[in-house]
DNA sequence: ACGATTTTCAGCATC
DNA sequence: TGAAAATCGT
């Protein structure tokens, strides 16, 4: 059996990571190529910034994912003591916003247990003060104009002033709007969680000075990734002294489309002339043929700062290029070689790895998969929890945190169903207006329970009598125990129940409640307030605790960024799916190539990369062409397999020739 | 107020 | 094609 292309990565930092992790000089960027060994360099910096002399509760590296950070934490913590890397500010940018407000919520014009609303519930405050009857489409363009104007660092009145057409002045007026009813609710969004202490920041030098003393050091991971109002707030936070490391690659930048500037990696080298730019260029993950064809790939992209990767490592196997006759075949394809390779490699599961361009190209793969008996792993997916029932939840406790957050009363309110309907809602809603309250301190007020009809008013206090209920109660215990206590009484258990009729179902959901009440439980144990903890739940992603196990992983192209494994198969690599038929149609070819080459760069031994010459769009069978990405990979480090193409349409004409010809001798 | 039926839409998805 | 949202009907 041939060895493995890869070997371990050697143990001492090579001459570039250690430039990167001893320059404490000034402002750095790190150029690091996929495989690079970025976290090693990050993590090992951190352990030179302490014993420089820093102390740890003034460093800070921010991360893109809660699930990054954790890891971050995780791996400083083995490096140096567990004790240092507590004290560690490692998180996400939102996260660090997040405790900027709470400790300058007053400087921020917000009450102490202000709210952060998740995107749905903004998403739906903006088509609420939308005018009404439009299409989705406006609504999309309006958030897309409104985030535009946040993402800026504009304020509304800034938007409006600075509003050039029919259209961006419509949503400066909703922006405005927008941002007026947050701030009844005492509640901020996403994208405030960066604005707001930016802006703090810029206006008020007391502020400016504490947090500049506050924060020694900063390190920024997946740099290319952040959007304009995360740079200024890192300007902001580092000052002219410029303490801080920026680790980014411009080739695996691929969330252009949801507002990160890949651009901030030039303003980088013009806002600080002093900056010092270090390339990692050595590869430890690929075999030479597939970093060969990575470099060839992104080679036809422009480059801000141009760089090489090179590896170490053999040539290994010639990359695969399978061609198949639809998606299930190539499914059912993939799915009988890993089973195989496994066997013939005695290789774990997690080995192996499929990736896609979009998730509905997961379908054929799981059902070929399952067939197959292969036990399989789909990142991103929601394997635990039902959304649904962790929003629910977590609205009742943000109502009992925040009185006035009306995001979360709406939620609340409708389930389980208590025979409180819109026209009730929505007088309830006018009577709150009229009367300056929120819908919760309305719903409790006699007087405006008395303007109701006698049977929405009861349901309606009867309501408001719960939260009274319950936050004298938290104020008793945990949000844990708070939030067993709100199941029972809400009834909301109950209704969850009632849905179910097949008992391991009920089981299965009975225990995933108690999980929830377990998980609050010991999230609470810091016991910094029920809003700090509603809060900090708030941008944590259910998901993302998934243990993926022993088992082949699926994931889009996305979420595989950052992982790597033994053999990849990239599938459904066709015009149309990558480059994804938008993208082709608005140019926008870049980022896509980008795409493949982050799929690439996954593997460490083996890549197959798959093709369909048809498959199933919106019913309809429609013939594809190989992506045209195939066309930019060197010819000597692949290997074509399966039905050619080409062969296959040549052989497919002579058929229908000869059947011509049979019948013209009939004929005559 | 709710379940049944029709219409709509189709790319990635963080905090 | 198929899931989710919007609308209809009792």
């Amino acid at each position: 059996m041939p060895g493995p292309a890869t070997g371990a990565p050697p143990l001492s930092l090579n001459p570039e990571q250690r430039a990167a992790v001893h320059y404490l000089g000034g402002p750095l960027l790190v150029l690091a190529g996929a495989g690079s060994g970025k976290t090693r360099v990050i993590t090992e910096k951190i352990a030179e910034l302490l014993r420089s002399g820093h102390q740890a509760e003034r460093i800070a590296a921010i991360t893109f994912t809660n699930k990054a950070a954790r890891e971050m934490r995780e791996r400083v913590g083995k490096l140096i003591s567990k004790d240092a890397a507590e004290k560690l500010l490692v998180c996400t940018f939102h996260a660090l916003g997040l405790r900027f407000l709470s400790i300058e919520h007053a400087a921020a014009g917000l009450r102490r247990g202000f709210t952060v609303l998740d995107a749905d519930d903004s998403f739906a405050i903006l088509k609420d003060l939308s005018p009404k009857a439009q299409k989705n489409d406006y609504y999309d363009l309006m958030r897309q104009l409104v985030g535009r104007a946040k993402d800026e660092g504009l304020t509304p009145d800034e938007a409006l002033a600075a509003a050039r057409s029919p259209r961006e002045l419509q949503a400066a007026e909703l922006y405005q709007a927008y941002q007026k009813r947050l701030h009844t609710f005492n509640a901020v969004d996403f994208d405030d969680l960066i604005a707001i202490p930016d802006r703090l920041l810029r206006e008020n030098e007391e502020l400016r000075l504490r947090w500049r003393e506050r924060l020694s050091y900063l390190l920024v991971d997946e740099y290319q990734d952040t959007n304009r109002t995360q740079y200024r707030l890192l300007k902001e936070l580092v000052g002219p002294r410029g303490g801080f490391t920026a680790v980014g690659d411009d080739d695996q930048s691929i969330y252009a489309w949801r507002g990160a500037n890949p651009e901030n990696l030039n303003t980088l080298t013009v806002d600080f002339p002093n900056l010092k730019v270090i390339k990692l260029e050595q590869n430890y993950r690929c075999s030479g043929r597939i970093l060969r064809c990575a470099n060839a790939v992104i080679g036809n992209n422009p480059h801000l700062f141009e760089k090489r990767l090179w590896s170490a490592h053999g040539d290994g196997e010639p990359i695969r290029i399978l061609n198949c006759r639809d998606d299930t075949h190539e499914a059912e394809r993939i799915a009988a070689e890993i089973v195989f390779r496994r066997d013939q490699q005695k290789a774990p599961w997690s080995d192996f790895s499929i990736l896609y361009r979009g998730n509905h190209q997961a379908r054929a793969l799981e059902q070929a998969l399952r067939l197959a008996r292969v036990p399989y792993h789909l990142s991103g997916g929601q394997a635990f929890f039902d959304r649904a029932e962790i929003r629910d939840v977590l609205a009742y406790l943000r109502l009992i945190a925040n009185p006035d957050d009306d995001a979360a009363f709406l939620r609340a309110v409708q389930v389980p169903k208590r025979e409180i309907g819109t026209i009730t809602l929505e007088k309830l809603a006018t009577l709150a207006g009229s009367k300056n309250l929120s819908m919760l301190k309305a719903a409790e007020s006699v007087e405006v329970q008395k303007q109701l009809a006698a049977r929405p008013g009861s349901q309606v206090a009867e309501f408001a009598q719960l939260f009274r209920h319950w936050r004298e109660a938290g104020s008793r215990m945990g949000a844990g125990d708070l939030t067993a206590l709100v199941l029972q009484e809400s009834g909301y258990a109950q209704h969850l129940m009632a849905g179910l009729k097949d008992p391991e179902a009920r089981a299965r959901r009975d225990e995933n409640l108690q999980e929830l009440v377990r998980f609050l439980r010991e999230a609470d144990k810091g016991k910094d307030g029920l809003s700090t903890l509603t809060n900090q739940l708030a941008l944590i992603n259910f998901s993302d605790r998934d243990d993926p196990g022993n088992a082949v992983r699926l994931s889009t192209l996305h979420a595989a960024k950052g992982l790597e494994f033994r053999h990849v198969w990239l599938v459904g690599v066709e015009d149309g799916t990558l480059p994804h038929h938008g993208a082709i149609e608005e140019g926008r070819l870049d980022e896509e190539r980008r795409l493949f080459y982050v799929g690439i760069t996954r593997a460490k031994d083996t890549l197959t990369i798959s093709t369909s010459l048809q498959k199933k769009r919106f019913g309809e069978m429609e013939r594809l062409k190989p992506s045209r990405f195939l066309r930019e990979l060197p010819e000597a480090d692949v290997r074509q397999e399966g039905d050619d193409p080409e062969k296959e349409a040549e052989e497919k004409r002579e058929r229908s020739l000869s059947h011509f010809a049979r019948i013209a001798d009939l004929l005559k």
